[in-house]
DNA sequence: CGGCGTCTTGAAGATTTTCAAAACTGGTGG
DNA sequence: CCACCAGTTTTGAAAATCTTCAAGACGCCG
């Protein structure tokens, strides 16, 4: 089922991506016996780290590529959740809430994971009550954004919903040495599944975009031209670079 | 703003509903201190309790009455985000992400509420290691829900989605007596403003499932006749009473 | 009884999906 | 280097779904 290479570990002591997470609050004792307590992966392009209704055994921690998490729905259809890059730490919510996963996780390009043993993350959890404020008000933004997008998703079009999702894309990913190319690759099907449309919509919605110059596309290269018009046909209230 | 009456209190000892609650982790002499850290308002129906936006001051406790809880969108539109009555607590997730609300809230009839100050709530989480990890759990499985609605909204139409509400009523909200008739009254305009639809559409497509002898209506009752008609009809994976 | 708010229905028009076909891309092997 | 293949992207057209506007019905309360 997830055919993929364990690979050795890469350490977190100098890992910085670790550190700026929930490491932080480790002391070097601690810090050390993570080291014990996790192996390191490589998952190929594809790869499921884990799936809808898998049981929880390890918190993933990426220590380079980039991981999409998505509900499954209905006729193969799925529905994207959040990207998360070599920045982040993903399968938290499960482990605390002692549930099993909700969402799946497939790798969009080869990405190495540490992959923490779920006890020593309860164990050091229950050590550090920062810990637990700290991923209860991550998970809180996080219920506040998917509220965000469920009012998008009841009250506004698909071409409201695409701008929307590429202003999001340039505050969350950010943007290339030229300031004004999105710092993410997407495939069309990805947009689909993020805006919440078909294929054929949110293709034809980018080429409107194209056509009337709000951007340039290249392949899977988005270029924004002009950010004042993309906000005003996101018709936002208020964004905020 | 918030034109309401301030009420008598009502004691917290004798109060089953907060036991039920947080209140169940506090030891008697913080529960006899909660007496002194809060106050009792009734709100008319139609009144908010706070709005989004506004800074959090209190921790509601609903004693009796029904509230709801919505993001406001385009044009006056609204989208429900859920209800809650005289078993439940509102507003504690502002409270502990320190964040301002990001939901308003409405009295749905009279409703009388005990508001415990800000700054004792917080004072008893920091004492309370469970109170933290319960609302942590309970903000996850909100989480959950809306993560699925968003699936819905996505991908369902409205047939389905008003199926999937209805069944969610009858699971969240119980039966009358007859075992058979929601219990919960909800107007036209609130069934379409949580279905994340127009007000007309929402009425075609119960009137069809009163004509397709699904259900019957009578005014805002209504009974479920076919149970199983109406799980086939939401579409869902699985459904459990 | 009259008035107001809620609910219902009809019909036109806008939006979106679906199906089908064609174009384009990158990689592979001759 | 070129032909070919598989996967992805694009376009067109018909059909389904949904919204909007307008008008009328219903029920409740004073």
């Amino acid at each position: 089922m997830y055919p993929n290479e364990r690979c050795e570990k890469t350490s977190c002591e100098t890992c910085l991506h670790a550190r700026k997470k929930f490491a932080q609050y480790l002391n070097p004792i601690e810090y050390q016996a993570l080291e014990n307590h996790k192996l390191c992966k490589v998952f190929k392009k594809g790869q499921y780290l884990f799936s809808s209704g898998d049981i929880p055994r390890y918190l993933f921690c990426i220590y380079s590529g980039q991981v999409k998490l998505f509900k499954e729905g209905i006729n193969d259809r799925a529905l994207i959740i959040r990207f998360e890059n070599d920045k982040n730490v993903i399968g938290y919510r499960s482990l605390i809430a002692n549930d099993i996963y909700r969402l799946s996780a497939v790798a969009m390009e080869d990405t190495k994971v540490c992959m923490i043993e779920k006890s020593y993350f309860i164990f050091l959890m229950q050590n550090h009550r920062e810990m637990l404020t700290e991923i209860t008000k991550k998970i809180n933004d996080e219920l506040e954004l998917v509220q965000e997008r469920m009012l998008s998703l009841a009250q506004k079009n698909i071409r409201e919903r695409t701008a929307e999702f590429l202003l999001f894309l340039a505050k969350t990913y950010g943007m290339e040495a030229d300031g004004k190319t999105l710092n993410i690759n997407l495939s069309r099907q990805e947009f689909a599944d993020y805006v919440g449309t078909s294929l054929e919509s949110v293709i034809r919605i980018i080429s409107e975009f194209d056509k009337d110059k709000i951007i340039s596309t290249h392949r899977r290269k988005i270029t924004i031209l002009d950010m004042d018009q993309l906000i005003r046909t996101a018709n936002v209230l208020q964004y905020t670079i």
